[in-house]
DNA sequence: GTCTATATGTAGATAGAC
DNA sequence: GTCTATCTACATATAGAC
């Protein structure tokens, strides 16, 4: 697992000065904000104070509000600081999948577009990036927070949904609704549970997965053929 | 939504009492433990106090620590709680289906015993049921307590992955196990998330789904779709 | 920009009266 | 069994020295 892929890993978000360094205050701000990516990431906003986050980024507990402001306004600001990295990758992914592919484009292309940059993100080895990721599977599915960042997220998904529309323009819009929140939940499971695919696997008598690209495809293929089968119109029980 | 379904409505776990009522500490625990499974539900572990849980419950500080515990304790006693009745409920349902179907059993008939008993919990019109529901969405994929209550839905799990063997027993395990995961996942993101379902019903123009048969329905073809798919071996990207 | 010091509130837990 | 009262620890936030 978590091979090295050079698209995430330099990726910094403070600006340099003129001569190529980072300004003092500038790095400071960063190693606050990355330790607090973490430790939310791990543990969830209820369960990191500020202290925690101080101590995690070993400066002093004021530096913390110095930068980040209000506990709500520094939770918010990690989000802000990656979404648009994210979003333009995948962008650019279906923007390069429509040139080359045209009106051949399948399903399977828009979830692949969709799924591997985050997935990518996700083991990316870096740990600030993997950490991101599980911040985003957390909140996902949280009510208090998701109306929050929504923004950040919303606006890609819509396009990928009316993607998913050219390719299928019959496909009944509440089944297309359904079968696309179904698909990104998955994906982002995979990363939040993949150490209980890999103990269940254990426990059926196969070895662990170890290589993302082996979860990659048998996401895309089950949301594949999930989406399929849900916008077949039939209803059951 | 939330039609009511007698099957979960009357469920009580206070034992009565020779004279039909309960003993008056035992209607206190109830209220204790109910209060703070739909706040437990409704903001997470951390996110609530034992004094929440108090106001909530209307009793005083003190008699939530008596009746439940340390907070640890408390939320563990919560699942303990019903989780023998989520079982048997998913055991009856598969026994029942083995019993009228023998060897001409699905995968689709597997996945709906599993995921209609739950679906009617969430859906019961009992609101404890319904947090419940929520609880376990939430802790599903938190690696803080997962741990720690796994003891209560992993041997279940086996039970149903061991159909899914016998149903195809060429079946990779390490997909099975991936196919089975996300397929839990996506039960649990149904719940949890049907609002944004709904919200981008709407977006695309639909109208928002309210029954639960439509999301049951959606869901297990899904599913179904899914499991097809990732089980055929084919590695892309 | 970064520190120390502290104001002010709330957390979990429990002792002891009734 | 249930209450009031309180212990101790830790939370967020900020004022003010350097």
């Amino acid at each position: 697992m978590t091979p090295t892929n050079a698209r995430y890993a330099p990726e910094k978000h403070a600006k340099p000065k003129a001569d190529g360094r980072l300004a003092r205050g500038e790095a400071t701000r960063e190693k606050v904000l990355d330790a607090a990516e973490r430790l939310f990431a791990e543990h969830g906003f209820e369960g990191v104070s500020i202290r925690d986050i101080a101590r995690e980024a070993v400066v002093s507990l004021s530096v913390v509000g110095f930068h980040g402001g209000s506990k709500d306004d520094l939770f918010l600001t990690i989000f802000q600081r990656r979404a648009e990295t994210l979003n333009r990758a995948r962008s650019e992914a279906l923007a390069e999948l429509r040139a080359r592919k045209g009106a051949a484009l399948t399903r399977r292309d828009i979830l692949e577009a969709y799924v591997l940059p985050y997935s990518r993100m996700a083991w990316s080895g870096d740990r600030q990036w993997a950490a991101y990721a599980k911040l985003i599977a957390r909140i996902a599915t949280d009510e208090r927070w998701y109306p929050r960042v929504r923004e950040f997220f919303d606006p890609i998904a819509q396009d990928f949904l009316a993607a998913m529309i050219a390719v299928d323009p019959d496909a009944p819009r509440d089944r297309l609704a359904m079968a696309f929140v179904v698909s990104v939940t998955a994906m982002l499971s995979v990363v939040s549970s993949n150490m209980r695919i890999a103990t269940l696997s254990r426990a059926l008598g196969a070895e662990a997965p170890t290589d993302p690209a082996w979860y990659n495809a048998v996401l895309i293929g089950f949301c594949e053929g999930g989406f399929e089968n849900a916008l077949r119109v039939s209803d059951g029980t």
